[in-house]
DNA sequence: CACAAAGGGTTCAAATAATGAACCAGAGGT
DNA sequence: ACCTCTGGTTCATTATTTGAACCCTTTGTG
């Protein structure tokens, strides 16, 4: 592992819930020696990645990311075009809706939203890489996403999540020619206890899928009826996305999926 | 310069008008070697800050600066909170108003708006990092940021953007001092040609500036009300803005900016 | 009040990882 | 068929990163 990757890593292990981290916090979490993560982290900071608290010592992600950020967003909107998809199929359906984008063997959240309308709700956290052999997202990605991902992802063993969690690369296989086939992905606790979802690819400018759109409910509302209705309504707005995106929906998962609605 | 800040320097490249860039472009940018620039590359593209287009084999910004700008409007939302604010300035003085925050020895962007209602109006550039001599948000910054600002940058000579520039250590002092007792930074042509402008600094939970807000305006529109009205109202918007990001004015420069007003 | 504990930060010899000149390969262009 | 411009790779050399040990300050405690 090259040093940018050690420094970069150093910037996911902040979170909602972890806004602010320490020196030592560091050294336990990426279990770097102290010097190397100080040295890293003051090289960050003098990057504009990260600011230090003055007063707790603390470091926190800095302005150079929301510089960039916009940047991107400028060339390539996707976040401000996806969100209001997002956010009207999670109110059409009332459930939690999110759409990730592919990060090399991972799915970055790109944004969510929650219909806040159940007493029980999914807790989805951002800042959270997702993996693709335990989630319904990352099943659609292995169907739909370049071809290297699932040789990659077989390349060590399949860490589990959940006692749910697929971790024989057959079944691993067979799930995904079979998601291939349905053009829906579905998986049960297969990353969160007690939290069931659905996920399908989204396109960009190219031929494979660049990101995922998903639906994750929890379990024991998993009715027959949400069954039939969510993939229909996935389906729908993933074909929205993948438009917003400037991107087309192959014509065979199109096929497909057209025989689903 | 280390390894980290010679590829975090690589996506400091990109720009709204340039998205997408090659390698050998990089070279040139950069100037390292060929071989160190790919290397870097491909490793900020195998953490996510970079993607490639598989068509071009040119390099855009990634997912991840997207995920982690999420995670950091989360636990510090300035842009989504100072936006309305920089926006009603613009829209009341009918200029280009922005806000930036403190990245190392410059000021990075954090939002802008302009009021488009003249024929002639001021090109910014998000992605472009303000200089602190030749700005007037850079002397708001200089004149009540962390002490050492000055110092560092008097380190190197100072470049001068225009034939207006303050490139002389004596003179760039005595303008500071005078922003310090003034409460208001002003100048003319100091880093485009034909743009004035006004800046005042922001404050976070720390007691020196994190920020600035700033006016800029085509020099030929700078009529003497203009003067009169944008050092006002930028001290109520930025005094707003500084409550919006938890801060609190210091004493000393709220009494001048009680006297301003 | 002394003292321990814990966090942040620094040092310098040892070792590993970054470097770059030279090289390869493919895509246009002439 | 040849040139050239691009992206990409190799490997010996070199310089940078590394980490055990150390220092400093703050905080809590007998």
């Amino acid at each position: 592992m090259g040093t940018i990757t050690k420094a970069l890593n150093l910037l996911n292990f902040f979170s909602p819930s972890h806004p602010e981290i320490g020196l030592t916090e560091f050294r336990t979490l990426s279990g770097q020696d102290k010097a190397t993560v100080h040295r890293h982290l003051i090289e960050l900071a003098s990057n504009g990645f990260l600011e230090q608290n003055p007063v707790t010592k603390g470091y926190r992600l800095g302005p150079a990311i929301l510089r960039l950020a916009a940047v991107r967003e400028r060339l390539f909107p996707a976040r401000s075009l996806v969100a209001p998809l997002v956010e009207r199929l999670a109110t059409d359906l009332g459930e939690l809706v999110h759409v990730s984008l592919r990060e090399g063997d991972h799915l970055s959240p790109l944004c969510h939203h929650d219909a806040l309308i159940h007493g029980t709700r999914v807790y989805f956290d951002e800042a959270e890489l997702l993996p693709l052999h335990a989630t319904a997202s990352g099943l659609a990605m292995l169907a739909f996403g370049p071809d290297h991902l699932m040789s990659d992802l077989l390349a060590d063993p399949l860490e589990a999540s959940t006692q749910y969690t697929i971790t024989d690369p057959d079944e691993l296989k067979r799930t995904v020619e079979r998601v291939q086939v349905e053009g829906v992905a579905f998986i049960d606790q297969g990353f969160e206890l007690h939290v069931s979802s659905f996920g399908v690819p989204v396109f960009g400018d190219l031929k494979e899928a660049v990101g995922t759109m998903a639906v994750a409910v929890p379990t024991a509302r998993m009715t027959d009826e949400l069954k039939r209705k969510i993939p229909v309504a996935l389906i729908e707005a993933a074909t929205e996305v993948t438009e917003e995106l400037g991107g087309t929906v192959p014509p065979h998962l199109r096929r497909i999926w057209l025989n689903a609605a």
